[in-house]
DNA sequence: GTATTTGTTGTTGC
DNA sequence: TGCAACAACAAATA
């Protein structure tokens, strides 16, 4: 599921819970993929007893800062989600990362633009009935284990991390830029190029079908046929569905439902793309399935035309 | 049993 | 060289 808005709901979801909270215990499992970089005895030893100060994302990764100059990169895949459990809690099969983390539940908890939100953002926290701690468990659980951890020590972010293009919602994120970028894929077919991360930071498989079909754009269009009003009418959709994502999606501080799509408005595609016989809900007129750019891709031929 | 899946990387070939 | 297409990764779900 996880793409740019989907990646900053649940990057909020263990900030909220657990910053200034210390880890006491580290679980992991699977050596094979996932913390396939890892060394793990190390991994465990610097993070158990380290305070998570911030977290960032950018585009579909996250960064976790530990005191200690530690930092922790996640990166989702297809299935990764980051939970928060009770103490208490077991993991199960999937969850291939887990953080214990701890705090008195008397100290107060500074968390730079977070802070004045006091204990009412923590349900555990605000009922301590008198126990001396208040403890999270933060659990990454990936079924098809195509996420990734990073693990890295140093005054600095991991060198990855400086890499990943400046985001769509920043001053870099031009027409130029993005007409650019079309004339050298120009034999792509558009719905390719935009999946692509180095100039579309953050957008996936459902977000490039979302912005094409509100640019009416065909999916199948070859990047170097767009017009320069088409140019444009990409770049400000590309806009524009980045800012509804975050704020409709990543933008309740973590503590949306569990079904992300609770509060996705019906006048997006994004709500009648996966059904069967599914519309448009602009014309009501029938959505059209395709593997395009080598994925599944859906769109309203009544308004895209080729 | 078959086909499908919201991401990324490495390989192949043009 | 640069770009485009595709297989592979793994496991759940329909």
């Amino acid at each position: 599921m996880p793409e740019l808005a989907e990646v900053e709901f649940y990057r909020k979801r263990w900030d909220t819970a657990a910053v200034g909270e210390k880890v006491v215990n580290v679980l992991t499992h699977d050596k094979k993929k996932l913390l396939r970089e890892l060394d793990l005895g190390a991994f465990r030893r610097a993070l158990t007893g380290a305070t998570l100060l911030s977290s960032e994302a950018r585009a579909k990764q996250m960064l976790f800062q530990f005191s200690g100059d530690i930092w922790l990169g996640i990166h989702l895949g297809m299935s990764g989600e980051l939970r928060v459990e009770a103490a208490g809690y077991e993991p199960g099969k999937h969850d291939h990362l887990v953080l214990v983390t701890q705090r008195r539940s008397t100290e107060h908890r500074s968390r730079g633009r977070h802070a004045g939100a006091g204990n009412d953002l923590d349900p555990i926290g605000a009922r301590p009935s008198g126990d001396e701690f208040v403890s999270h468990v933060l659990v990454f659980t990936d079924p098809r284990m195509f996420g990734s951890v990073d693990f890295h020590i140093g005054k600095e972010p991991p060198i990855w991390w400086s890499r990943i293009a400046p985001g769509i919602l920043s001053k870099t994120f031009t027409v130029e830029a993005v007409g650019n970028f079309l004339q050298r894929r120009q034999r792509a077919p558009i719905k390719a190029v935009l999946l692509m991360q180095e100039r579309f930071p953050g957008v996936g498989n459902w977000m490039a079908d979302e912005i094409l079909w509100r640019a009416a754009i065909h999916p199948a269009r070859l990047a170097g046929s767009l017009t320069p009003g088409e140019v444009r009418t990409l770049w400000r959709e590309c806009r524009h569905v980045c800012r509804l994502a975050l704020e409709t999606i990543a933008g309740h501080g973590g503590k949306l439902p569990p079904d992300l799509n609770v509060n996705i408005p019906d006048t997006w595609l994004f709500n009648h793309r996966w059904a069967r016989g599914g519309t448009d809900p602009k014309t009501g007129t029938p959505l059209e399935h395709a593997t395009i750019g080598g994925r599944t891709t859906c769109w309203s031929p009544a308004t895209q035309k080729l």
